[in-house]
DNA sequence: GCGAAAATAT
DNA sequence: AATATTTTCG
């Protein structure tokens, strides 16, 4: 088995302009990847300060009239505190966050106006509801919801901020998945200005996201396992961190494992963009896989990459394109997991229809395998114009493993024109 | 009371 | 247009 790499510095002549800098795109794409740092990151991994107070997206003018109403505030609730309460407040702790945030969204006072506008709104409707003209479908409006009337004005909508989410997850987690249930949640969270409509809703989100979250893990573990598989089946005895090491050719394919080019450079669909989901992920998943309370040394999964910048931190861009392991580029040269070809074929990656796949996403560009005609080729009397493809694959692909048995002469040959061209071979073993 | 799905708001 | 939240309904 023998895998190359081309030579840092060397003098290979189409290679160092590649090499040596980063394209614009790249640059630009850094940048990105650091105001998302700035602007997102902060916002959501700062959970336990400030940015806490739950607020009901009224008019705060609107709030404070309809919480007046049978409600006497103990004159220290004003709107000028509401207001500073809901921009954060420094340093106050989560119960009196959570104090403040009661008494400014005047649950009680909510409880009352609520039902009031209830029952007002059955008799002045005050927003005429579009008749769901087919909207009903496979459902059947049962009588008493027409005699009901169907007007009824919107209460004011939650704002699930990062700490009432929090308190919502521990809550959860409190009563174990399966007996979460909105009133018991409800009870837990102990914050008597959410109705078990809002937890409720509240938890149907959260479920489906989980699931969501955990169908995508469940996918990064099974692929994880298969690179193991062939690895192991290859006879690589180290034990490769996904994250640091990635085998060569692979990219772990989903954002819960580490992004792929197909996700940081084009939208699959909302969930799987970074600029989009880094934020979201971070506010569902904060929670998702606690450490064991009763085993705290129990081995924690591997940590996400969170964020672009961490991929920009661990990879860089190949010569040509693709990126690998900065790894592989710095230090002793490790050697490249073998893949050898029929675990690449059983076993491709995944690709995203419509969507062409990254260099790095797909099974490494065989030099001699899938090129029959080179391979033939180069087993007989090898071609400038077969050496050069070679070497063009191995360009492109800075660790190309080549298939295992292939030591015929020509193959030296090969190996001859590939160092002329900077293309360096790597020891057979590594540490 | 619960959960799923429709309706509505942003 | 997409996502978040509420409301409806079985």
């Amino acid at each position: 088995m023998l895998a190359v790499e081309p030579l840092r510095g060397s003098s290979g002549e189409d290679r160092d302009g590649a090499m040596g800098s980063f394209s614009v795109a790249d640059v630009d794409f850094a940048d990105e990847a650091l105001l998302e740092d700035i602007s997102f990151g902060d916002l959501f991994l700062g959970i336990d300060h400030g940015d806490v107070l739950p607020d009901l997206e009224l008019d705060p003018a609107e709030i404070f009239a309809e919480f007046s109403v049978g409600e006497e505030h103990s004159g220290s609730t004003t709107a000028g505190e509401a207001a500073e309460g809901m921009l954060g407040v420094d340093g106050a702790s989560q119960d009196v966050v959570a104090a403040a945030l009661e008494e400014h969204n005047g649950c009680r006072g909510e409880e009352v106006v609520s039902a009031m506008t209830r029952e007002e709104s059955m008799v002045m409707p005050s927003r005429a509801r579009p008749s769901s003209p087919d909207g009903n479908k496979g459902r059947t409006p049962s009588a008493a919801a027409a005699a009901k009337g169907s007007h009824r004005k919107r209460k004011g909508k939650v704002d699930w901020t990062p700490e009432l989410h929090r308190r919502f997850v521990q809550a959860v987690e409190q009563l174990g998945i399966d007996k979460a249930v909105p009133s018991r949640i409800l009870e837990l969270m102990g914050i008597d200005c959410l109705t078990r409509h809002n937890i409720a809703s509240h938890l149907q989100k959260y479920r489906s996201h989980r699931k969501h979250l955990l169908a995508r893990e469940a996918e990064a573990a099974s692929w994880s396992q298969r690179r193991q598989v062939y690895a192991a089946g290859a006879g690589a005895k180290r034990d490769i961190n996904p994250w640091v090491a990635p085998t060569i050719g692979f990219v772990p394919p989903t954002p819960a494992a580490a992004p792929s080019a197909v996700q940081l450079f084009g939208p699959l669909h909302v969930w799987g963009h970074p600029t989009a989901e880094a934020p979201l992920v971070h506010m569902w998943l904060r929670h998702l896989a606690p450490r064991s309370p009763t085993v705290p040394w129990a081995p924690q999964p591997p940590p996400s990459p969170p964020d672009p910048a961490y991929w920009h931190h661990h990879y860089q861009r190949g010569s040509r394109e693709g990126w690998f392991p900065r790894a592989m580029t710095q230090g002793t040269p490790c050697f490249a997991t073998p893949l050898p070809t029929a675990v690449i074929n059983r076993f491709p990656a995944p690709h995203v229809p419509g969507i062409a796949p990254h260099p790095m996403n797909r099974p490494p560009p065989p030099v001699v395998t899938k090129r029959s005609s080179s391979q033939l080729h180069l087993d007989a009397h090898p071609s400038m114009e077969s050496v050069d493809a070679a070497i063009g694959d191995v360009l492109a692909q800075p660790w190309l493993p080549l298939p295992l048995g292939l030591k015929s002469p020509s193959m030296d040959s090969v190996l001859v024109e590939l160092q002329k061209k900077g293309v360096q071979k790597v020891p057979p073993a590594c540490g």
